[in-house]
RNA sequence: GGGCGAUUGACUCAGCGGCAGAGUGCCUCCCUUACAAGGAGGAAGUCGGGGGUUCGAAUCCCUCAUCGCCCA
């Protein structure tokens, strides 16, 4: 392939695919992306990098994210701050170990425990080592400044090694613990889930009341409503409200459960919602989270029911070995048979089912390893309290707060394979210790004495790795260089829905280990940016199931990494979710194309001829030339000032319209004429401005297009004849040796309101763009006056004028056209018979408006109170108004008059 | 049930107390040697409804409506 960038050539079309990869490697050769450069005298600033899965594949949410931590890395590290973005992958566990489950059995026909735990483990490694890191790679193509020399994985030894750390600490302080409790099971993949790990999904199902006979008064029942009829086997009460004076008379009876003859309590609970259904709920501490919670208030004994594959065991009686559904009709067809099944009606409503199988969810009891909450989420709640640890947009600390208030204890076991095996092992009477070294089978427990005979069996959730992200990349448990030089870091940038899976869970692990740092430096991150959710073109999710996903490798495909990451950040204010169509990342595309060729025609134009330093003390700049060294210099602070606060969006606004409507629509074109000539002075100092401007230019836009900067700062460089390393290394533009220059941009509106003025006349009159016309304009103000004396040629050029007088007053001839801009009035010589329809109604519309703005502006200074309270200063600009407005009317009533 | 967000031109969105903006689309003209992936000009909005605060509200407050998201 022919490299273009080798020349300084630049090829006439802009083609991304021609030079993306080789700069990336270029970087990667530079060693840039690493840092510890001169270590000792910079300060650092990292990101990490949320793990994608490592079952991944790059989707438009790791796009758009990553895209925001890249601007502010690359941005950081042209700063000076020895920048890391540090990336890895997370092991993912039920997701990987489903998909090797799936492939196992689709090509040999195997299950898990067909191989056996290591040997299935062996395989999951060996999937991991091929198909893993893909989404690695995909995030180069995107321009991805990662150092990847520090790429890590949740299950590699080093990882492992500081999860036992954090598990046996919690063990020896009491903060994990094993309990019965009553967890989301997945009767499919006969695992516990977390409350984060299920999903909502509505359903429409059917209502089915069931009628519970009252013991020792025949005739009499209480009446529940469920959607789940097989769970009353399971029922051990029924609840209801002590004010319901529906059910006054049954206070301290007793009901007999149909088909088990159990004898249940109606219990009084002030939380039974009596205009709801009968008023009447049954009671299922085993199956229900809200039962339990009741159950255990009120003692009732928690009836288990199921097996783990979700047959009903033992205690479902004649319908033991029957899966949910089967039992469900089971029970529903027995209780009619007996009268006790009222009228079925259709129900709509949610239900909970697992991320992973989508099956539905099933409460149930049982023996799992949990983490305390409460006192770890003490200091994460005062570190968002304090503003140690900020959100942005701040609405979402909020949300990481409530949930931090109200967190429940964290079920940490998963009866999963793949993934940190618990550090737990159990002597012969089952009693469990932590370790942190491996318990030899036979050996002694060191409290008890006794002989371990097993390791618990279970892993930990993947979460339990990946909340030590932070700072286990970086060494911990050991006191590394790089814990001590990277931690804590600047920014996290993430999705919404994992504010509370992994950023409180973040906080929460970093106050809780990294004790050996006083408080204020254990919290992982300062700022939190939670970035918007991409959808499709209708608003919706993207998703895989919904087939509406767009693939960002795609975009960069069709139109560069450049085009998909500036357009992505055009089109996301901060946090506000966006909804995307492939076809508007050509935004992104049209301006790295118009980059490309402003970039193409300065160098063309430089190339070979004298250049003079626009800064220097002698420069003898024009109008043109001060107004958009000004300018450039306003976009350079208005840039560092947005992405200090990470606005990136206002930052890539402000330099698209500095670049488009400054620089490419109005410098270039009046530079043209002065560069023409290698002896014309005017024209090395237009040359010797452009590459300045170029230069910053590339600079301040190369956190979001990256490559193609990165290509035109060397084509740049060479063709000035002057060393430059990468831009990637760069220094941030800092503005030397300029200043803002409000007398120059004053000027140059006065130029670009006359030349719109004579555009004006030119396409409402079709007369061509070309043809040369004779122009008289008149100028009643000094200012304005002056400013077009002083630059009669570039009107002339510019509106591509023959001649072009300037007065304080014209007459208007018969055959000429006019137009006013502010307070400048153009007229137009033209040929008899131009149809002057257009123009007039143009002009006439012009006059109404500025009457209304007159009438209004009249209003308000008519308005003593108005005068009164009013900013003195919004007084003094509305004085000023009116009399702006009264010249462009006074000039457009007398044009008017004379059509 | 609780919380959050959105509602501005045909579309997608900025603006968040002091002159209603951008990109796309639309209409007219222009292949002018950086870019037709472009240039010039034009049309297009009672800022979701109603109330309030204020000299002044798209912007702040209340309320209603519609759409969406998160949590329970």
């Amino acid at each position: 392939m022919e490299a273009p960038t080798r020349t300084t050539e630049l090829s006439t079309r802009y083609a991304p695919a021609e030079f993306e990869h080789e700069v990336y490697e270029r970087w990667l050769a530079s060693g840039g992306f690493t840092p510890a450069r001169d270590a000792a005298l910079r300060k650092p600033f990292v990101i990490m990098i949320p793990p994608p899965n490592v079952t991944g594949v790059l989707h438009m949410g790791h796009a758009l994210n990553g895209t925001i931590q890249d601007v502010i890395v690359r941005y950081r590290r042209m700063q000076g701050f020895d920048a890391l973005w540090l990336p890895g992958t997370d092991h993912a566990g039920i997701a990987t170990q489903a998909v090797v489950e799936r492939k196992l059995y689709e090509e040999e026909k195997l299950t898990r425990n067909d191989l056996g735990r290591d040997a299935f483990l062996a395989r999951v490694w060996a999937w991991k080592e091929e198909h893993g890191s893909y989404i690695l790679q995909q995030y180069r193509r995107l321009g991805a400044s990662c150092d990847w020399s520090r790429t890590r994985f949740t299950m590699e030894p080093h990882m492992s090694r500081a999860v036992r750390e954090s598990f046996v600490r919690l063990f020896e302080k009491g903060l994990v613990y094993r309990g019965a409790r009553l967890v989301n099971w997945d009767c499919v993949l006969q695992t516990a889930v977390s409350d984060d790990e299920i999903e909502y999904v509505p359903k429409k199902d059917k209502l089915y009341p069931l009628r519970y006979p009252v013991k020792g008064r025949a005739g009499e029942f209480v009446t529940v409503a469920t959607t789940r009829p097989e769970t009353m086997l399971g029922d051990t009460g029924v609840a209801v409200n002590p004010a319901d004076a529906r059910y006054a008379h049954l206070h301290g009876a007793t009901l007999v459960l149909p088909l088990v003859g159990r004898e249940i309590p109606i219990v009084l609970d002030e939380g039974v919602e009596m205009d709801f259904g009968t008023g009447a709920v049954k009671v299922t501490p085993g199956h229900d989270p809200a039962d339990y919670e009741r159950g255990t208030r009120f003692r009732l004994p928690i009836v288990n029911l199921y097996e783990k594959d979700g047959r009903l065991n033992d205690n479902g009686g004649p319908f033991a070995g029957l899966p949910r559904e089967k039992a469900r009709d089971a029970v529903v067809k027995a209780l009619d048979e007996l009268g006790l099944l009222g009228k079925v009606e259709d129900y709509q409503h949610n239900v909970a089912v697992s991320d992973r199988s989508k099956s539905i969810i099933e409460p149930l009891v049982s023996e799992q390893w949990f983490v305390r909450m409460k006192p770890l989420a003490e200091p994460a709640i005062r570190a968002a309290r304090s503003g140690r640890l900020q959100f942005r947009p701040e609405r979402w600390q909020k949300v990481y707060l409530d949930w931090l208030e109200n967190v429940h204890d964290w079920c940490i076991s998963r009866q999963l394979w793949w993934g940190h095996q618990i550090p737990v092992w159990y002597d012969e009477d089952g009693v469990p210790v932590a370790s942190r070294t491996d318990l030899a089978i036979g050996s002694r427990h060191p409290r008890t004495g006794k002989s371990i005979v097993r390791q618990d069996e279970d892993v930990l959730d993947t979460w339990a790795s990946s909340w030590l992200w932070p700072f286990a990349t970086l060494g911990w448990p050991d006191q590394t260089p790089d814990l001590a030089r990277f931690y804590p870091t600047q920014f996290l940038s993430t999705a919404r829905e994992i504010i509370y899976l992994w950023v409180a869970r973040m906080v929460m692990a970093g106050y809780e280990f990294l004790d050996h740092l006083p408080e204020e430096q254990r919290c992982p991150f300062d700022v939190v940016n939670v970035h918007a959710t991409v959808l499709d073109a209708k608003g919706r999710r993207m998703s895989k199931s919904a087939g509406n996903g767009i693939d960002p490798i795609e975009l960069i495909d069709k139109y560069g990494a450049d085009a998909t990451r500036y357009s992505l950040i055009l089109l996301t204010k901060e946090g506000q979710d966006v909804k995307l169509a492939p076809d508007r990342i050509e935004q992104g595309f049209r301006f790295t194309n118009k980059l490309w060729n402003a970039a193409r025609f300065a160098l063309m134009n430089v190339a070979g001829k004298p250049a003079a330093d626009p800064t220097a003390p002698d420069a003898d700049l024009r109008v043109e030339d001060r107004w958009i060294l000004s300018r450039l210099e306003r976009a350079r602070r208005e840039t560092t000032a947005a992405l200090e606060e990470y606005r990136l969006n206002d930052a890539a606004t402000l330099l698209y319209k500095f670049v488009w409507n400054d620089l490419c629509d109005w410098y270039l074109e009046l530079v043209k004429p002065r560069l023409s000539s290698a002896e014309d002075p005017s024209g090395a100092v237009a040359r010797g401005t452009l590459v300045r401007v170029l230069a910053d230019t590339l600079g301040l836009l190369h956190p979001f297009t990256p490559y193609v900067t990165e290509v035109l700062w060397r084509s740049l460089h060479e063709t000035i004849g002057r060393e430059a390393g990468l831009l990637m290394n760069a220094t941030w533009p800092d503005g030397r040796g300029l200043t803002l220059d409000p007398e120059a941009e004053a000027e140059m509106q006065v130029l670009q309101d006359l030349v719109g003025a004579v555009r004006q006349v030119r396409n409402l009159t079709t007369l061509g763009d070309r043809q040369p016309l004779e122009a008289r304009i008149a100028a009643p103000r000094d200012f304005e006056r002056g400013v077009l004396e002083r630059h009669a040629d570039t009107i002339r050029a510019l509106a591509h004028l023959s001649s072009c007088a300037v007065a304080a007053k014209v007459e208007r001839p018969r055959a000429s056209a006019v137009a006013v801009v502010g307070g400048i009035e153009a007229v137009v010589l033209l040929g008899e018979g131009v149809d002057l329809g257009k123009l007039h109604d143009v002009l006439k519309r012009r006059l109404e408006k500025v009457r209304s703005g007159i009438a209004g502006v009249d209003a308000k200074l008519a308005n003593a109170a108005f005068i009164e309270r009013a900013d003195p200063e919004v007084v003094a600009e509305e004085r000023t108004r009116r009399l702006e407005l009264a010249l462009e009317a006074t000039l457009l009533e007398r044009n008017l008059a004379g059509f």
